[in-house]
RNA sequence: GCCGAAGUGGCGGAACAGGCAGACGCGCACGACUCAAAAUCGUGUUCCGAAAGGAGUGUGGGUUCGAUUCCCACCUUCGGCACCA
């Protein structure tokens, strides 16, 4: 053996990124030759450092794709950054920096900190959306789906401050108030950017081909919310149509008022005299309405009578109009029937004004229910009364059109010209507009005469000015940048250039496009590019982005579809012989979530504080830090002794033996830390963390360049996809990385053993082939579903194996080398660095990542002997060895002569005797 | 409240077309090596019991020769939605 010996991942980690990086040998290039396999992974935000929740997405990730390169496939497995943001912003206000300088500065770190994770990434594909290469092709998007009519300029509510007269994003607002400042935000109506996402409603709703975990899809169908029902026309005593939705158009005889959300149309011309003033106070009541009273739980509805009339259709009768902000302006038509024997909501509001109540559907024909005697409302199934002609037809417990009452009834309404079938989704258009700096730009134009032009293409894109200044009000720098904002229109006449800017979530629509060709300046892809890669095989991130994100992602690719932007893709695709029906319909054909590493927890530390109470506080001037076994957790006159569970500054919640009690760190207090050398202060006490996210602010985020330095990346890759559940993610714990610590080791001991045969034993080669073909099969499997902790866990048995093998000497050579081989082969994906090291170690052709993925022979893989389980009534009674592949009669007959079997049933006869499966025997006795 | 996912040793987790519960690993205990420690190696490790044996996959019931796996009811935790007519 030769030069240093000891595994150290320091030395050959540099050493090999560097020689893959000059070898170039992560470069994905298109070969027709080959079967293509797009594997992407969420690109993301550029906060400043990468933490182990982004390892643990990225990793496992990046060994399936490297394990689908082995086995054949030309890989393309991308990488860059999600730039724009609020946070870039959030630093330029606080540190004065520069959004842009903060982002790049913050990308190249990241950049550094991605390759040491020996990621196959093509970093020739890298895409920034933040620069104007990249964002050009966003504005070019939005001018595309303006001119198809599928972006909008109209009104939309926002999150405005009126002490920052500014808009905030919903993360901004917290319990209806600013996070920064802590004033009140009320919801506004401002003229947004919106695109037209419900216009693909109905397709989003089909995930026909996509390969996607269930509850994903359930959670995009939630989310989109379609429900069935019908539309009839009401008319005002002024003879104004009111239109509303309803499902269940089956109780429109039971229509005994109706309700109009505050800000709908008609409320105006509907309110009499006398109900002005309460009618008008009840509006602005609504328009001041906050987060905080939207969200409260004990809500009671509230509303008052416009003085106004109703004629319901079905029956003529006049029923008044109410107003009431449990009716939303956003869905449906903002007006609704009120049928309170069958609604709920409808019924609570009837109970608390005294409205009419008039069942129309009871449970059975001959079950008569009483309006005024009904304490909750009647949603069941039935049959319909007091419903005219429509008496007895049955009700069902079903959903939309599929329950007889529901159809019939809406299919007369359409016959008699008062309305007719009707569907209402709970999704609405998405709104695009950020009045933020840090985004790309709308490249929209606002005329002199209101109307709207786009910026013509060949003047995009439209850059985001350098020289801004941030006031700390949280206003865009783009509201007051003249420059920026004066442009002329096509006629050459002044106008005012539009300076919302774009949601970062239109940059992540398209990104897995750019990816392809991220310098391309013909378009936003390269067709010669997209028409062999696209669409994606695999897409791997976490779940929480299963309504946004996904759905807006689905979205834009239908639209390109409509839009003709993959025709000349598809003309290539034609040209190689590749069928390219239904390839855009969908970006990923394939979805893997990876679960959330989470903070560990963590016990705050004990101390005793001495001081006195002052009101409701303890104000103590002398606080220690003490071992919890040594004192009794209380509260007594001079004392609070328990574990520290939360600290802002010098005010402390303490824990005092179940009874929390609040403590004041005196100015001048005494703070002594056995552990922490020299003078202490507050902020070194520790308090407790419960297991949740990650985050800066609550401290419990782990680095992994820590990690790294200490055990090298392939370990902390292989512990990472051993340590859980990918799927489930979990509490960070850091003790388990002694296993694949362990397996790293005993790999570069094996990997590099000088291995000399003694006596070579037939049967135990033929073992050690056996269980080498049999971990191939485990982790072929295993790394196709992306089970990556059993993979290792295989790995770890195979090692087991190899290692016994080597103390008895007893293997041939060829069995040897098979197992080593294989066992480096197969842990190439999971631990890139070390594994291409042994591999060049042991004179095997550059690159082991370059070569084919081990094939497992069934032959070999077979059990000569199985454990053959006896059981009686269901329990195991005895085990016994027998030559595998015996049939089930002997299988019975070999049971039942077995002494153990034979004692226990004590002559008797046995009823009857299963075999199962080949390996076991159930008797029945 | 509604929808979804999940409850298995001290811990992370294996095993579910119904067929040996606890693979693999951490930790722990004992032993070897060492002046000693770390590292390493060996043995053991679900619980009760000295053993024979018994109990055991959140709780209670059911189907079955046989249930962690299927069905019903309930409890707990996590995630999503939350006046959507």
């Amino acid at each position: 053996m030769n030069m240093s010996d000891t595994y150290d991942p320091a030395v050959i980690e540099p050493k090999w990124q560097q020689k893959w990086e000059a070898d170039q040998l992560y470069r994905s290039r298109v070969d027709w030759s080959k079967p293509k396999y797009y594997a992407l992974t969420m690109l993301p935000y550029p906060s400043g450092d990468l933490h182990i929740g982004h390892w643990f997405a990225m990793t496992p990730s990046d060994a399936r794709a490297r394990f689908m390169r082995m086995r054949g496939y030309n890989v393309l497995f991308p990488m860059g950054f999600d730039a724009f943001g609020l946070p870039a912003e959030n630093a330029a206000i606080q540190r004065n920096i520069h959004p842009k300088t903060w982002t790049y500065a913050n990308i190249e770190r990241m950049r550094k900190q991605l390759r040491s994770m020996g990621t196959m990434f093509d970093w020739k594909r890298e895409a920034v959306s933040c620069d104007p290469a990249y964002y050009h092709w966003t504005e070019w998007f939005f001018i595309q789906l303006y001119k198809h009519g599928l972006a909008y300029w109209g009104e939309g509510l926002v999150n405005w401050s009126e002490t920052l007269q500014t808009v905030l994003a919903n993360e901004q607002v917290i319990d209806g108030k600013d996070e920064r400042t802590g004033q009140p935000v009320v919801q506004k109506m401002m003229k947004q950017w919106f695109f037209a996402i419900t216009k693909y409603c109905e397709e989003l709703l089909n995930f026909e081909g996509l390969d996607w975990p269930e509850p994903i899809k359930l959670m995009q169908t939630n989310w989109i919310g379609r429900s069935e029902g019908a539309r009839v026309v009401f008319t005002s005593e002024h003879g104004d149509p009111i239109e509303v939705f309803t499902t269940r158009p089956d109780t429109l005889w039971g229509a005994t008022f109706m309700v109009l959300a505050p800000e709908h149309d008609l409320v105006d011309k509907l309110t009499s005299d006398g109900q002005r003033e309460i009618v008008d106070a009840y509006r602005a009541q609504t328009a001041r309405a906050t987060e905080i009273e939207r969200l409260a739980d004990t809500r009671e509805k509230t509303g008052v009578f416009t003085g106004g009339y109703a004629i319901n259709p079905v029956n003529q009768k006049r029923i008044p109009v109410w107003i009431a902000d449990y009716v939303l302006g956003s869905y449906g038509t903002g007006a609704i029937m009120a049928v309170p024997a069958h609604d709920e909501r409808d019924f609570e509001f009837a109970r608390k004004y005294n409205l009419a109540i008039v069942p129309v559907i009871q449970p059975d024909a001959d079950e008569s229910i009483d309006g005024s005697a009904m304490e909750i409302a009647y949603v069941g199934p039935g049959v319909m009364i007091n419903s005219d002609q429509f008496n007895g037809t049955p009700v069902t417990a079903d959903k939309g059109w599929a329950n007889p009452s529901v159809n019939t009834v809406a299919e007369w309404l359409a016959e008699k010209g008062i309305g007719g079938k009707s569907v209402n989704y709970r999704m609405r258009d998405w709104l695009i507009s950020r009045q933020r700096y840090w985004g790309a730009p709308i490249p929209a134009i606002h005329c002199v005469d209101g109307t709207i032009e786009m910026t013509p293409d060949d003047q995009l894109p439209v850059l985001l000015p350098d020289d801004v200044e941030f006031m700390p009000t949280g206003q865009s720098p783009l509201r007051y940048h003249e420059a920026f904002q004066h442009t002329t229109d096509s006629h050459g006449r002044p106008a005012r250039r539009e300076t919302d800017t774009m949601d970062t979530f239109m940059c992540s629509s398209w990104y897995q496009y750019r990816y392809l060709s991220p310098q391309y300046d013909k378009g936003p892809f390269d067709p010669a590019e997209a028409a062999y890669w696209l669409p994606v095989d695999v897409y791997t991130g976490g779940a929480e982005h299963a309504t946004m994100h996904l759905l807006y992602t689905r979205f834009f690719t239908k639209a390109m579809r409509d839009l003709g932007m993959f025709e000349e893709t598809q003309a290539i695709m034609h040209a190689n012989g590749r069928d390219s029906k239904g390839l855009f319909d969908e970006p990923m054909l394939m979805l893997h979530n990876q679960g959330q590493i989470l903070g560990a927890e963590r016990k705050g530390d004990t101390i005793v504080a001495r001081g006195r109470r002052q009101g409701n506080v303890f104000v103590a001037d002398r606080i220690e830090v003490i071992d919890p076994a040594s004192v009794d957790a209380g509260v007594r006159d001079d004392s609070v002794i328990g574990e520290l569970m939360k600290r802002t500054e010098n005010v402390m919640q303490v824990d005092a033996g179940g009874v929390l009690v609040t403590v004041e760190a005196a100015p001048d207090a005494y703070i002594n830390i056995p552990a922490i050398d020299g003078d202490n202060t507050v902020n070194q006490l520790r308090h407790h963390l419960e297991i949740q996210r990650m985050s800066k602010s609550k401290g419990n985020v782990v680095n992994p360049d820590e990690l790294v330095d200490e055990f090298g990346a392939d370990t902390v890759r292989a512990y990472l996809m051993f340590f859980a559940k990918w799927e489930q993610g979990g509490p960070w714990n850091y003790g388990g990385i002694k296993g694949p610590q362990r397996l790293l080791q005993d790999i570069w001991e094996i990997g590099r053993a000088d291995y000399q045969p003694g006596t070579v034993d037939e049967s135990i080669s033929r073992a050690l082939r056996r269980k080498t073909h049999q971990t191939i099969r485990k982790v072929t499997q295993d790394l196709d579903e992306f089970s990556f902790n059993t993979a290792v866990a295989a790995i770890m048995e195979l090692r087991n194996t190899i290692l016994a093998a080597q103390k008895e000497s007893a293997v041939s050579r060829e069995a040897w080398d098979e197992a080593v081989d294989t066992m480096l082969l197969l842990m190439a994906p999971i631990s890139p660095y070390i594994t291409e090291e042994l591999w060049a170690r042991r004179d095997r052709p550059y690159s082991i990542h370059q070569q084919a993925w081990p094939v497992w022979d069934e032959d070999i893989a077979r059990e000569e002997l199985i454990s053959l389980v006896i059981q009686i009534n269901g329990k195991t009674r005895d085990k016994i060895e027998v030559s595998a592949g015996l049939d089930d009669d002997a299988l019975g007959r070999i049971a039942l002569e077995s002494e153990k079997i034979q004692r226990i049933l004590e002559g008797k006869a046995p009823r009857k005797v299963i075999v199962a499966r080949g390996t076991l025997v159930n008797i029945v006795a």
